[in-house]
RNA sequence: GUCCCCAUCGUCUAGCGGCCUAGGACUCCGCCCUUUCAAGGCGGCAGCGCGGGUUCGAAUCCCGUUGGGGGCACCA
């Protein structure tokens, strides 16, 4: 598929705030591609922005792809021949590729300040937007010097060819900048620090990155980039450009690219909300790609083995939770009950909620029932509550109480105590039947009027595991004594 | 303003000239099942922006137009 036949790819986020979805799809995208080809994924840290890059957004970063299982052969914590991964430990290669190209004439020291490049546009009558105007060019070495006494220290820009930039871009396919509209990039800052423009590259060089898969957002600096890589053969530092495919935007909220800003868009949102690294995968897999006609759930497995860029969608995509939840849901009901017990674990911890042992064996009964109601793990919570929950901090939810625990219950509480203090044994079946023959057939209630108020008096909701079960593993004496308490409640109202 | 990208149901998409009176999924709405809620089953609403070409034939190719988005930093 390219002149390099060896799929070397790279995720090179920069350390700036939480990661978000949008790049997460990105790193996902590589990732497939590397482990569909048996090539190598490189991860690169890009950190040459001191004063937005942080510590604790490096360490988020490797925190989400560790809790999504996207693993990379090279990069932080595991090394590579081609390191150090962060940019911050890599400033002496720029300087001295910096340096090479300034020396070969490719690059040259521009002394000119924003106002005067406006300035200039202004007087010549064109609009002062338009950028850079590669007036230093020619600077001499007496103008240079003299600009140098007067304290002003010179950027590194980049000499771009006079000539249309093209490239086949693996998402878009043919894409032209015409010559002319690509003004001459700053790689190195007057302080002498390196900007994106030089970094990004070069490192892709000298990683031997065979494909840059990025967002859409780059495509308007591939030009200056293809600029770069043609002075950088020239001078010996890269030996071939990468191919380059550009993915669509992921999408917020209107028609807005989906920001950092956006509440949205924090990806570990979706973790705390207990969605499954696989079910939100699946889902950022289907924004700009397709597995099939007819198929929108599988496993990482299947993606590795079915991805494709030619199945990548140029279009936008609109991040749609309705669906992300549905997609989760599906991996969250084909899971293994044990795995499903495993994983939600935590986040009844988390809401405060003891499993002790025999705790644990009631979960483990009650989970099957469980698992098919929840989208996100932390649905489980609120299902297990009334079940998990010490006697004494048994509370029931006003809404549920003011819909099912009326004055009009109090006898239909009533019948079901009787007919349950009766019942010949403590199960599922005999509740049931007991129950059932109390109020369905014992005060001709439909079954809907009959079990709502001993629903929200057993479990505090409306909504519930099954009650029968739900009862026989909250115990006899638990259930006869919510039932008892909720009877007082009915009578008080 | 200028450069570049994009354009199929509300949303994500399939479609790469005839298989399309456009398929799937999410959402929404019915019905069935049912102790609640889910799940599951069945059914329904809903789309090729517009105008020109090319062709025997266009959602598919070309041009234009309109609309949307992004870049135009000594951010990445």
């Amino acid at each position: 598929m390219n002149h390099l036949d060896t799929v070397r790819v790279r995720f090179c986020p920069s350390p700036t705030g939480t990661p978000h979805v949008g790049l997460i799809r990105t790193a996902l995208f590589n990732w497939a591609f590397a482990r569909h080809h048996g090539g190598s994924l490189v991860f690169r840290i890009e950190d040459t922005d001191s004063a937005r890059d942080s510590e604790e957004s490096y360490a988020a970063l490797l925190d989400a792809l560790r809790w999504l299982g996207l693993t990379w052969d090279e990069g932080p914590e595991v090394g590579g021949p081609y390191g150090p991964y962060r940019q911050s430990e890599r400033a002496e290669i720029y300087s001295d590729v910096a340096r090479r190209l300034l020396a070969a004439g490719e690059a040259y020291e521009s002394f000119s300040i924003p106002e005067e490049i406006e300035a200039r546009h202004r007087a010549a009558g064109r609009d002062p937007k338009l950028g850079y105007d590669n007036a230093d060019r020619d600077t001499t070495a007496q103008q240079a010097a003299r600009w140098r006494s007067e304290g002003r220290l010179p950027v590194l820009r980049l000499r771009m060819p006079d000539a249309d930039l093209s490239w086949t871009d693996l998402v878009r396919g043919e894409i032209t900048f015409r010559s002319g509209t690509v003004p001459d990039p700053v790689l190195v800052r007057g302080n002498g620090s390196p900007l994106y423009a030089l970094t990004n590259p070069v490192d892709d060089a000298l990683m031997r990155i065979s494909h840059v898969l990025r967002g859409e957002d780059l495509l308007p600096s591939t030009p200056r980039q293809l600029g770069l890589y043609a002075a950088l053969e020239r001078i010996g530092v890269a030996t071939v450009t990468p191919a380059f495919g550009h993915l669509p935007y992921v999408l917020g909220e209107g028609n807005r690219k989906l920001s950092k800003r956006d509440p949205q868009s924090n990806l570990f949102v979706y973790r705390d909300r207990g969605f499954l690294p696989e079910g939100l995968l699946n889902y950022l897999a289907l924004l700009g790609w397709a597995i099939a006609e007819d198929r929108d759930v599988f496993t990482m497995a299947e993606l590795v083995a079915a991805f494709d860029l030619s199945r990548v969608s140029a279009n936008p995509a609109r991040f749609d939770l309705r669906k992300a939840e549905a997609i989760n849901s599906v991996h969250l009901r084909a899971l293994l009950v044990e795995e499903f017990v495993t994983r939600v674990l935590p986040y009844l911890e988390r809401a405060g909620l003891v499993v002790d042992q025999a705790r644990d064996a009631i979960l483990r009964k009650i989970a099957p029932l469980v698992q098919e109601r929840c989208v996100v793990l932390s649905d489980a919570v609120g299902l297990l509550r009334f079940l998990l929950i010490p006697e004494e901090e048994f509370t029931r939810d006003p809404e549920a109480c003011a819909k099912a625990l009326g004055p009009a219950s109090a006898p239909v509480l009533q019948a079901a105590l009787n007919a349950l203090e009766r019942a010949p044994e403590w199960s599922a079946p005999a509740i049931e039947q007991a129950l059932k023959s109390a109020l369905v057939d014992g005060l001709a209630l439909t079954p809907r009027k009959a079990f709502a108020p001993v629903r929200v008096a057993v479990t505090g909701h409306t909504v519930s595991p099954p009650l029968y079960e739900s009862m026989e593993l909250l115990g006899r004496d638990r259930s006869l004594q919510r039932l008892q308490t909720a009877v007082q409640h009915g009578r008080t109202e």
